[in-house]
DNA sequence: AAGCGCCCCAACCGCTGAATG
DNA sequence: ACATTCAGCGGTTGGGGCGCT
């Protein structure tokens, strides 16, 4: 595989570019059009290699690039997007009319990967992250979620000390992270026809393809959330949920199936109320970007995404044995 | 004011795949 | 079929800015 000489091999200037040489750049561009980086930079007097020519013009120097702080619509997109497509920087990038992958790479890791993690997500897989789940606090989340209704359980499993057993706190987890998902997923379709919505509106001034029409929704039914795939250009999206979901459905569903009773089948799992709520926000119908909200109030909207909430009735452990 | 440590982000590095001869 | 070049991508780095002591 060849590759062009380094700079440092040539001799050729790197480092922080100067105003004069972004004079020469865009001045040399705008007459002659990008492309041909390799002779590029010896035609247009910069003592810089192309690649370093090319990686100016496209992260700082394009006209079409929006410059300033994310918008809380941006974000957003970023997030959902992430949660599919992972570290494409370019595919998301390229749903986000006037930023660039460097530009987005950067923000997640600065930004967003931080908030996520402080919200006990896990940026990788945007699940709930297991070694949060077993702190104190979320023991007594545990707590409610396996006894719900029904407190005499807990006496009948030997009191607290239960809620230590290994096994026990593993099916409730996965129990716990299944139902998530489920309504992760489900929730991924509501926010990613906002994210879409917002895309398009963006886009519609670029002329490019509308997210709708790059992604296939999943469809809300068990079946389709573990066997459909969402297609998006170049890339395998999805896959890690689809492999979480279905390990954990599988783990689980032998549970269910070889239970006591079947009254909860995965029907009944997968209808039940929502784990996880979502203030789904309304992305802002304006061309131009809101930065409304502080880091702090984005942290607290960040939390609220993520919220785990315990319905009323609980899971019914007894379903399970 | 000086020193220190942390954070951010522009820029670089190294790899891959496509294009070309 | 092979070598080479080029463009693009994701991961990483390092220097400047900033806040704290």
């Amino acid at each position: 595989m060849g590759r062009s000489p380094c700079c440092d091999k040539t001799g050729l200037k790197k480092g922080p570019w100067t105003h004069e040489e972004d004079l020469l750049l865009v001045n040399y561009i705008n007459t002659h059009g990008a492309g041909n980086w390799r002779n590029l930079p010896k035609n247009a007097g910069l003592q810089r290699c192309g690649k370093s020519c090319r990686l100016r013009w496209t992260n700082y120097l394009r006209p079409d690039i929006k410059r300033g702080r994310f918008s809380f619509e941006e974000e957003e997109a970023i997030i959902q997007l992430h949660s599919v497509l992972g570290n494409k920087w370019s595919a998301i990038a390229a749903r986000l009319p006037g930023r660039t992958d460097n530009e987005i790479k950067n923000y997640w890791n600065t930004h967003i990967r931080k908030r996520l993690l402080r919200s006990g997500i896990d940026p990788v897989t945007h699940t709930p992250r297991l070694d949060h789940l077993f702190d104190m606090s979320s023991i007594n989340i545990l707590r409610s979620a396996l006894l719900g209704s029904n407190p005499s359980f807990l006496n009948l499993l030997g009191g607290a000390q239960a809620l230590m057993n290994p096994e026990l706190l593993k099916l409730a987890a996965t129990a716990t992270l299944l139902n998530n998902n489920m309504n992760l997923v489900s929730q991924n379709q509501q926010q990613f026809n906002n994210v879409a919505n917002y895309s398009t509106q963006q886009q519609a001034q670029n002329n490019q393809v509308s997210l709708q029409d790059q992604f296939q929704i999943p469809t809300q039914t068990h079946n389709n959330i573990i066997t459909s795939s969402i297609s998006a250009e170049n890339s395998n999206p999805c896959n890690f949920e689809e492999d979480l979901i279905s390990k954990q459905y599988s783990e689980l569903f032998h549970c269910l199936n070889h239970g006591n009773n079947n009254n909860m089948g995965y029907e009944s799992v997968i209808s039940s109320t929502p784990l996880w709520t979502t203030p789904t926000p309304t992305p802002t119908p304006s061309s131009t970007y809101v930065n409304s909200c502080t880091e702090e109030e984005r942290d607290t909207y960040c939390s609220d995404i993520f919220k785990f909430e315990i319905p009323e009735s609980g899971l019914d452990i007894n379903d399970f044995l």
